[in-house]
DNA sequence: ACAAAAAATGCATACGCATGCAAATCAATT
DNA sequence: AATTGATTTGCATGCGTATGCATTTTTTGT
């Protein structure tokens, strides 16, 4: 054989003009085409640990930055079967502490590597339609902070879709879930209220079907019997500032007159009692009557309410939520577990503790 | 010929068992063959409007009940070249309104058949990835209540994808967006605080790099010096409850002495700052000093603070951003658009107006 | 009863990517 | 220089669906 061979590959000069791709965007082809390799190396230029060598991977991300490409996530995740997006299912926007709960959950998923889909609901007529998006949409996870029936619940294990509970438990059933001990919450604040010689307990729940508010509410409720007393009222609140203050013109009027203490289920509620006391009915608080909340939302703190209240621990509580979705995601017949978090007292201006 | 040919098709009875799909998800060509129909049938009863006989439709929508299909919204958006998802960038979590215009956007987005990837952002830094996951996730659209540099905005242009501003607008670029009219607001504000005789005021800003505080901040001057008042001071808050109530004993230093009046960027700054002003400095509002915010927050009308405000129509903003948002992703060389709502002046009890 | 039009159905393909496998290249060792 | 092993690359295929087109079935009109 005369003189060498020419070379199999070719090595071709960058095109002076861009490829005519339309307005499509461009595709792992695309860049390929330009950095004159094949689509695979694209791929793996974009795929953390592939086989690929440095030149290669610095080539494909250049062509890739010029042509504006990014691998797409969807295409992607047909193939690999994990979508990256996390189910976040919301309820009860009343509730002062869910932003926080939302902003939290939402910075740990995203710094996890997952997106969020997020479903705001206002009704319990919603979760149906929902769910049935968070199956089209195939995502890995779901945190869920609405209320679920045991069917709705049961569809998740069935479908092999990990599911954490957020403050919310299921009985008879076994299910993952992080929540703050409300049990244990109220049980130190009804006995530091009662130490401190309060008679007369007022107690506004939250909506009947809201577990988070029965539980509260009995566990309230069992403490006081558990310290005798029984001369005690109870109004029906809707979670909100509103209907906090109207609960306790409620609690007023069974009484014939102020109660001692109120034992709200939850801050919301509280603040529009606290208000009401003061300024319908001329009440000094803490003064003439005793008020405490649940969640330590941040208006808790403002000066004007100073709440009595727990808190719960809310960005521990959103780690541990995203931590237990994530190793359930790869590891999807991990036990059902429950992790419950004991809440913070914290010492306000609006009741007094003995 | 005699007798009949036997038909082409036969109908084969539905099999006893279900195949076995080991644990995957059913797909269209599972639920095809139960129900004895093409891919393509069962992919037409999923779609409205497709060409496709009521007896088919029926006969796949109970096969997939059964199976628990539902299409698969990757695969689908894959072809369609749609993904039905809309990105919705947030930032400033300490903002008091923004729960209700996530919640009020989510509700309105997936009433219109989308659905919401949220990306909650801290820092202005993270806006860079998170645009990258927007382009990976080939959402149909964007509305954004982030601060987007101008050539961040042009991204948009360039890739196609429609933007909505929410509250927030960019000098020298034409941009679709809505927005409360801020300056109109806070000439409102500033003329009747004037008429009551109010003389010595107090700004409280947000963080300077905010556009809308800037905004809110020079239209409140300039409103002032219209009225040929200039004994004025300026404090830097940082949008957050504890930053007004600072912010308000910086002015009380400026001024030798408490404000007539002091004009807030947000209300979490006007509410602490009340609260400072009450507690901190024994001064009765409005009999002292008159506080006035922006935003109109549910919290705002809480009895303790009634709150003077600017309430922003944030179910007709989130309504008109959504729409303006369906209407570019259907018609996506529709013309830039900047619609602006004027606010209600709320009279609380926090400040003496003219 | 037949033809023509309309509706319904199936076939085949493409969307953009990841990945198993074989081929090719490179590095290390004899 | 030849052999072996390790690393890199390309080829081909499949993920689950929608849809243009050809074919079949049903409906309508006469």
């Amino acid at each position: 054989m005369a003189g060498r061979p020419p070379k199999n590959r070719v090595i071709q000069p960058v095109p002076e003009t861009m490829p005519d791709m339309g307005s499509r965007r461009a595709t792992s082809y695309d860049v390929a085409r330009l950095a004159n390799v094949s689509q695979s190396s694209v791929s793996r230029a974009f795929t953390a640990g592939a086989s690929i060598s440095e030149d290669v991977r610095k080539r494909v991300q250049e062509v890739a930055a010029q042509l504006g490409y990014q691998p797409n996530a969807i295409a992607r995740s047909l193939i690999t079967r994990r979508s990256d997006l996390i189910g976040l299912m919301i309820g009860q926007s009343t509730n002062l502490n869910y932003p926080e709960v939302l902003f939290e959950l939402s910075r740990r998923i995203s710094s996890s590597g997952s997106r969020v889909l997020l479903f705001a609901m206002e009704s319990e007529a919603e979760i149906g339609a929902t769910m049935e998006q968070l199956w089209r949409y195939q995502v890995d996870g779901v945190i869920s902070a609405a209320r679920l029936s045991p069917e709705q619940v049961g569809e998740f294990t069935t479908r092999r879709v990990p599911l954490i509970l957020y403050n919310r438990m299921l009985p008879d059933r076994a299910v993952t879930a992080v929540s703050v001990d409300h049990a244990d919450g109220e049980r130190r604040l009804v006995d530091r209220l009662v130490k401190a010689g309060h008679q007369r307990f007022g107690l506004i729940s939250g909506p009947p079907d809201n577990a988070v508010s029965v539980e509260r509410m009995e566990s309230a409720l069992a403490r006081l019997r558990h310290h005798g007393l029984d001369r005690m009222a109870l109004a029906r609140g809707a979670y909100s500032y509103e209907s906090g203050g109207e609960a306790f013109g409620q609690l007023v009027e069974m009484l014939d007159g102020p109660p001692d203490a109120v034992i709200c289920a939850n801050d919301a509620m509280a603040i529009g009692a606290i208000d009401a006391a003061r300024h319908h009915y001329k009440l000094s608080v803490p003064g003439q009557v005793s008020i405490v909340g649940f969640d330590g939302a941040g208006t808790a703190r403002w000066l004007s309410y100073d709440l009595t209240t727990i808190r719960q621990p809310v960005r521990r509580m959103a780690e541990a939520a995203v931590q237990m979705l994530m190793e359930r995601i790869d590891a999807p017949e991990m036990e059902p577990e429950t992790r419950l978090y004991a809440g913070e007292l914290i010492q306000g201006g609006s009741a007094r503790l003995g």
